[in-house]
RNA sequence: AGCGGUAUCGUCUAGGGGUCAGGAUAGCAGAUUCUCAUUCUGUUGACACGGGUUCAAAUCCCGUUACCGCCGCCA
């Protein structure tokens, strides 16, 4: 075990992000492929925006993504508590010995005289900074500003000269700190805000790299700053492009599903999702693109991820959730389908017989949600004509010939023996084609058409086998005219 | 505005001074099949622009442009 630590640090004002997802697997690839920790952190000392049920579909889709943390709020770990909310007495203690060593001071500031000093940048056009009008206030100056009731906020005192660090994937990059305001690190509420609370959690929980998307860059120039001020080892920055939009703005609800919980409520699988956002930015070296998360683990390289934004297209997407679907163990995918088709009445078949509708639908569709429609027919007595499948396939002559003949034959096929009724119905195919020149293609779509409103679907035999002659007579009869 | 980042087929990407610039997906065409699906085969399609450096630049350097991010007592 390397001591290699990384951690995902979600804030619970949402519900996880595809984004976030992403971040989370490349932490957690870095320490598979390292032997290191991931963990797993939440960042909700916003308690204005926190919620608790956030902060459960964030572990929910975690661990449904296969995730899974070394360390957390829920498992515990050495250098807990993982919750921000229940740190709130560490960050004062830091804070004070900024105070102390001058490199934080006590900012009396109101809300109304910050703003109106950035409208006065902005009205000179010039970049807006904090005047730093507190850094340098006597005794009598803080003594009389408490007299009036203000509680003050903490700020960290920006030194002059550059900041510079090596990323791991964008390289080097370098920050003029006079272009830096002296930010607040502790809150009037006496909270931390987020650059000094991920620092002194990131410190406490020895973390060795952070990795996180580049929208952190620049906070990470602020956040060394205060590393080096508590004498504190500073760790690894990797910092990854960001998901877009195909419209190239921030991935966002007008754009479809955002979070890991609502791709899944849309019927895709985990295993493609994580496959596929893993594509965005990394890329196997042998070629294959599809690859279990052990796989991709074996063959990470942090260094080598592309550091430039990538756009988030169902089309691949699409395509790899059909591929896991295609492949899935076909017990795993009947549990994972059935939230798709409960709206039938299932009971009115045995699990094996489910698992055989499924088997036989699975192949062209690409997210669960179709099975919903795709299995229609499975169930109830009747059959809904899908477009003008009754004028354009079943009224036709041939079409009334073929059912006329199979009506005769229902009663001779071998409703319980799957390889004897596709010979059956082979026979059917070969009759019309040799005699009446039908192809075999037409003769079906008669048949499939009169069973099942639709001119595709399933294997006809699994079709016929599990709707069971009652049914397959009474629907081929029912479009006889 | 300023600061930072990025730029290879529509999209995800490989490559990285001399390649027919490779793959995947999507598109298109064809084949197979009971199914306009799946599967298979073939195919269209890219180094943002302008200057350098060099015998040679998509690759290195500079500039331009475009896009993204950041400029909160949000995280």
């Amino acid at each position: 075990m390397s001591d290699i630590r990384v951690r995902i640090a979600p804030s619970p004002s949402g519900n996880l992000h595809i984004g976030t997802a992403r971040t989370a697997l490349f932490n957690y690839l870095f320490a598979r492929k390292n032997n290191g920790k991931f963990i797993l952190r939440i960042e909700d000392t916003d308690l204005e925006r926190s919620n608790t049920e956030y902060t459960q579909n964030i572990y929910d889709s975690l661990k449904a993504l296969g995730l899974n943390w070394d360390e957390g709020p829920d498992v515990g770990g050495n250098y807990g508590p993982y919750q921000q909310s229940q740190r709130f007495d560490i960050y004062p203690k830091y804070a004070k010995k900024l105070l102390e060593s001058g490199w934080a001071y006590e900012c009396f500031c109101t809300p109304e005289e910050l703003e109106a000093e950035k409208e006065e940048s902005i009205k000179n056009k010039r970049p807006h900074m904090y005047s730093r009008r507190c850094a340098n206030l006597t005794e009598e100056e803080k003594a009389k500003f408490r007299a009036e009731g203000r509680i003050p906020a903490i700020r960290f005192r920006v030194p002059e000269g550059e900041t510079n660090f090596h990323d791991l994937v964008k390289g080097d990059l370098h920050f003029d700190n006079s272009l830096i305001g002296d930010f607040v690190i502790m809150k009037s509420n006496n909270t931390p805000t987020y650059n000094f609370a991920v620092v002194v959690d990131d410190m406490e929980m020895k973390m060795t790299h952070i990795i996180r998307g580049e929208d952190h860059i620049a906070n990470t120039a602020k956040q060394i700053m205060i590393y080096k001020a508590l004498g504190a080892q500073v760790p690894e920055f990797a910092h990854l492009g960001m998901i877009l939009a195909p419209d190239r703005s921030k991935l966002s609800k007008r754009h479809g599903a955002t979070a890991v919980s609502e791709f899944v409520e849309k019927g895709y699988l985990t295993e493609a999702l994580l496959n596929f956002v893993a594509l965005l930015g990394w890329s196997p070296s042998d070629g294959v693109e599809i690859k279990t998360l052990e796989e991709i683990a074996q063959d990470f390289r942090l260094t080598e991820i592309s550091s430039s934004n990538s756009i988030f297209e169902y089309d691949k997407l699409n395509w790899m959730n059909g591929q896991y679907i295609k492949r899935m163990d076909i017990s795993k995918l009947t549990d994972l389908a059935i939230p798709f088709i409960s709206c039938y009445d299932l009971n009115s078949y045995t699990r094996p017989q489910l698992e055989k509708m499924i088997a036989s639908t699975r192949e062209p569709i690409s997210v669960l949600s179709e099975l919903t429609n795709d299995v229609k027919y499975f169930f109830g007595e009747g059959v809904e004509f899908e477009g003008d499948v009754m004028d354009k396939v079943i009224k036709t002559e041939n079409s009334q010939m073929v059912l006329k003949y199979i009506n005769e034959q229902i009663k001779d096929w071998a409703f319980d023996n799957p390889e004897k009724l596709h010979e059956q119905l082979a026979d059917i195919r070969t009759y019309f084609k040799e005699n009446h020149g039908i192809k075999p293609k037409e003769s079906m779509w008669a048949l499939r058409a009169a069973i099942t409103g639709r001119i595709h679907g399933a294997d006809l035999g699994v079709i016929i086998e599990l709707l069971g002659k009652d049914r397959v007579e009474k629907r081929v009869q029912a479009c006889i005219f």
